[in-house]
RNA sequence: GGGCGCAUGGCGCAGCGGUAGCGCGUUCCCUUGACAUGGGAGAGGUCACAGGUUCAAUCCCUGUUGCGCCCACCA
């Protein structure tokens, strides 16, 4: 900045100058050397690279900053990484899309290497945003979950929890992708609302009668392998134990009574096949029925030669294996169409009833899951959902009502963790299966010090690559994100770490960003690890954060065309004012863009940069005499009236501003300062102070006081505003503090906080202030009810005590030569009797009552 | 079906036991010296509805309605 004290405020410059000063002065660094308790520890989200960064991670990237900031401010030695979720299959999806390839149409090295690409250009427009945002993060943390740390810190966990008996391979019925071609997790499941029909199929009981069943796949009539009926309906008891006869196949099953069929709903008698959902599983574990695997991976109907054999009787085998044959190959979702027509055409459709069903897809590609039996590691969490509920009580959430979410989340668990994926690009798991003569199938296990390790082409130990298959399963990508936490901190536990020093310091984290949509997958997992590594929470606070919506409340989204691009509202805006809209939303709660916001956002920083001016003509080249506004009041440099006023409101504002940020109200503290700054400072202040600082009004004494106040009053302002405006800050404290600032190198700097202690208190001088402001109020509404200038010249003014007061002149005599000036008065009495009430120009204010002889409109 | 959140002036929000607040918008007025991207003043609300607790409820409790979200069911 110049000197010149009417520069014009230029955003772009400012945006120019900082980010290398910060970067290259380390103000946002992590010191390693530091104590464990005077750190604060994030675990960033890491955005995955295949999502455009849209306005929403601005608003929610921002409100960590603030706390970041805050905390660094407030003397933490912060840690606040980055990192890139660059791994798994929405990476892959990504690079499909942008090359125009398929991963499944060429070699694996070659389908990763391009991957790799991919996800730099893709890093590159992330870091570029952030640093524009002046996220305050150390870019010398970042870190990738495809890199070789993350795999070997990912493989890390993996192993430990094998050793600690947490994970199993196993082959069994799990949730599978046919489109992805991928077994997927319960959190992966997203239910959608489909339109479906509810058909009634007789099938034939062993007496000849019918018992009609409802289902509303009946493609999968030709897995049936039992009829599952209520112990207590009355229909149905006689069946019970009996066998039945399947339509159309007429394959040969029993009846089975359950607790678990609703007699109420469809018919009240239930086809269990392989698998049409989770309750067939149970039954079919319970009572070991048969499996008939009749779909693929890919979603084919398959393995149907057999039917009508020995071991999957048939009354009429011949036709059954007709069907079958014609079934064969056929995607589920023409078999449906197929199989409705051959039982309409032999009248064995009762009844078919239209109805609205929620069908669960998968979350990524969209498609209705199967379940699948095939081989999977799985992580066991249904005998731990208490261990998990006590970690997840232990973490503090901002805000408190959001922990429900992840405690609905444990309580309903229906499945162990799937952590094996189908997939190409993520991190390996590091097993092999011995094809030795007498362990064939054993499951060998990588050493630590091979990691990370590709069991595609690595041996283990002793073994060669003609001796073992490796596994080709990768991990699901939330296997790697849930330790985020330990791949910043070197370690998993104590013993199995990188850097065990650097893993005490840095887990748990402090604090855990993240929005609620993933709670039950990045919190939950995360949860999930640290309880089972270490016995611990991941992180002893998680801030949860809201959506963006579009200005009209609703989502945003590409396909209603109304999704705000960060880099135009920068482009109309500015990155402060940005944030200033930011800090508008409150952890947990949903924000939507607003151009309004923005507007009082810029207009606010002009406003900064204005006042700015003026207290630059006034403490320029000034250095006060003591170091803080507390001494120079004890040594009774600062001594003017409206002077210790004005700090003791201050006082008050750090101290609540504080106490907020403590809180994670960022919100409230930006809305104190800010009350504080335009309508105490400015409004106020500023005007009373003037006639001091142009040397108008009262002594040397005088003016050093008010200068010396403004001094410090100025700095606050901009420390107390430093979170939320690190640009605007930055450029005013260099400006105005210019040897405070070669100091200490940055505003932003660990430690500069304020505090309260600090600003000076006088509750008597506050009280009487506060009456002050009064008179000045009353004058202005007085002066505009006459539609007259400010400026007026009052000739002659009486003031008297409100009845209900105890006020004496004495009470107003220290305030008034600022007052004087401020309200152009030229003559006062005071009379010590009130007023009469029906003076013209009473204030109406409960400490004076004025009447006012104005001047002439000039 | 269960859970959570939200309902306050035209709009966006704060407050949360004791005479309703802020910002935007709106109306009127004020411009030579930080700022019209400004200053001052005003209008505008039975704090969703119904009960209850209390001396006193926007604020606590119960229920109802509406909106949003999460989860479950899904034959």
């Amino acid at each position: 900045m110049t000197d010149d004290t009417q520069a014009k405020l230029d955003f772009t410059a400012i945006e120019q100058r900082w980010p290398t000063h910060w970067e290259s002065n380390n103000i946002y660094r992590w010191d390693a050397s530091i104590a464990r308790d005077k750190s604060y520890v994030i675990d960033t989200p890491p955005p995955t690279v295949s999502g455009f960064l849209h306005i929403g991670h601005v608003y929610s990237y921002t409100q960590t900053d603030f706390i970041a900031r805050y905390q660094r401010m407030s003397g933490k030695n912060v840690f606040y990484p980055i990192g890139y979720d660059d791994n798994g299959l929405p990476t892959e999806r990504l690079v499909e899309k942008n090359r125009e390839i398929k991963a499944s149409s060429m070699s694996r090295e070659e389908f990763i290497a391009v991957c790799h690409e991919e996800i730099k250009t893709s890093e590159d427009v992330c870091r570029d945003l952030f640093k524009r945002l002046a996220l305050s993060v150390d870019w010398t943390t970042e870190y990738q979950t495809i890199s070789d740390h993350s795999r070997k810190t990912s493989q890390m966990s993996v192993l430990d929890l094998l050793a600690k008996g947490h994970l199993y391979r196993s082959l069994q019925p799990s949730l599978w992708d046919p489109t992805d071609r991928t077994a997927i997790a319960q959190a992966e499941i997203e239910e959608k609302e489909q339109q479906g029909v509810m058909y009634q199929i007789p099938f034939t009981a062993e007496d000849g009668s019918q018992v009609v069943i409802a289902t509303t796949r009946p493609e999968l009539l030709v897995a049936c392998v039992a009829v599952m009926v209520h112990p207590e309906d009355e229909r149905m008891k006689k069946f019970v134990g009996k066998k039945i006869y399947t339509a159309l196949y007429e394959a040969e099953v029993t009846v089975i009574a359950d607790e678990r069929v609703n007699p109420e709903k469809g018919t009240g008698v239930v086809m269990c096949c392989t698998f049409g959902d989770l309750t067939d599983v149970e039954w079919w574990k319970q009572y070991q029925l048969p499996l008939r695997d009749v779909v693929d991976k890919g979603g084919l109907m398959q393995n149907l030669g057999t039917i009508g054999d020995a071991e999957w009787p048939s009354r009429n085998p011949a036709r059954a294996k007709e069907i079958a044959a014609q079934l064969q190959g056929q995607h589920v979702r023409k078999a449906k169409k197929f199989i409705v027509d051959i039982l309409k055409e032999n009248n064995l459709i009762l009844k078919e009833d239209a109805i609205t069903q929620s069908v669960p897809c998968a979350e990524r590609s969209g498609t209705p899951l199967e379940i699948i039996v095939s081989h999977q590691w799985m992580v066991r969490l249904l005998d731990k959902k208490e261990l998990l509920l006590e970690k997840t009580r232990e973490i503090n959430w901002h805000p408190e009502y959001m922990r429900q979410r992840l405690e609905d989340w444990i309580i309903n668990l229906k499945w162990d963790w799937t952590i094996s994926r189908q997939r190409y690009f993520g991190v390996a798991l590091p097993f092999w299966y011995s094809k030795r003569p007498g362990e064939e199938g054993k499951i060998i296990v990588a050493t630590l010090d091979q990691l990370p390790v590709n069991p595609l082409v690595t041996p283990p130990k002793g073994y060669t690559m003609d001796e073992v298959e490796p596994e080709k399963d990768v991990m699901d990508t939330w296997a790697t994100s849930s330790v985020s936490t330990q791949i910043n901190s070197h370690g998993i536990t104590n013993e199995l770490a990188i850097d065990a020093e650097r893993h005490a310091k840095l887990f748990p984290a402090d604090l855990r960003p993240q929005a609620h949509e993933i709670i039950r997958t990045w919190a939950f997992y995360a949860v999930v690890k640290a309880a089972l590594h270490e016995n611990s929470v991941p992180f002893k606070n998680t801030a949860i954060s809201g959506w963006c919506l579009a200005s009209d409340g609703t989502k945003m989204a590409k396909s209603k065309g109304n999704v705000i691009r960060p880099e135009d509202v920068m482009e109309k805006y500015n990155v402060d004012t940005i944030r200033y809209w930011a800090a508008q939303g409150k952890l947990g709660r949903d924000g939507s863009y607003s151009d309004d916001v923005l507007k009082v956002g810029r207009r606010h920083l002009t406003k900064m940069w204005n006042a700015a001016r003026l207290v630059h003509i006034a403490i320029k080249d000034f250095t006060p005499s003591e170091k803080t506004a507390a001494d120079a009041v004890k040594n009774g440099t600062i001594n003017g009236a409206f002077d210790l006023w004005i700090l003791s409101k201050l006082k008050t504002v750090v101290e609540t501003a504080t106490a907020s940020f403590a809180d994670y109200e960022y919100s409230e503290a930006l809305n104190v300062a800010e009350k504080f700054f335009w309508a105490d400072l400015c409004d106020n202040y500023l005007e009373l102070a003037k006639g001091r600082l142009y040397r108008e009004v009262g002594s040397e004494a005088d003016y050093t006081s008010a200068r010396t106040t403004l001094y410090f009053v100025q700095k606050t302002v901009l420390q107390l505003f430093a979170p939320f405006f690190p640009y605007m800050a930055e450029e005013l404290f260099s400006e105005l503090y210019p040897s405070e600032f070669a100091e200490q190198k940055s505003i932003h700097a660990r430690g500069s906080w304020p505090k309260a202690a600090d600003v000076a208190y006088d509750a008597d001088v506050l009280k009487r202030g506060e009456a002050a402001i009064d008179i000045l109020s009353a004058v202005r509404k007085m002066k505009s009810s006459l539609n007259q200038s400010m400026r007026l010249p009052i000739l002659q003014m009486t003031l008297s005590p409100a009845p209900e007061t105890q006020s004496t002149w004495k009470d107003v005599e220290a305030f008034w030569p600022d007052l004087q000036k401020t309200i152009s008065c030229e003559k006062l009495d005071w009379q010590d009797q009130p007023l009469a009430n029906d003076n013209a120009y009473d204030g109406d204010k409960p400490f004076y009552r004025i009447q006012a002889v104005l001047g002439q409109k000039q």
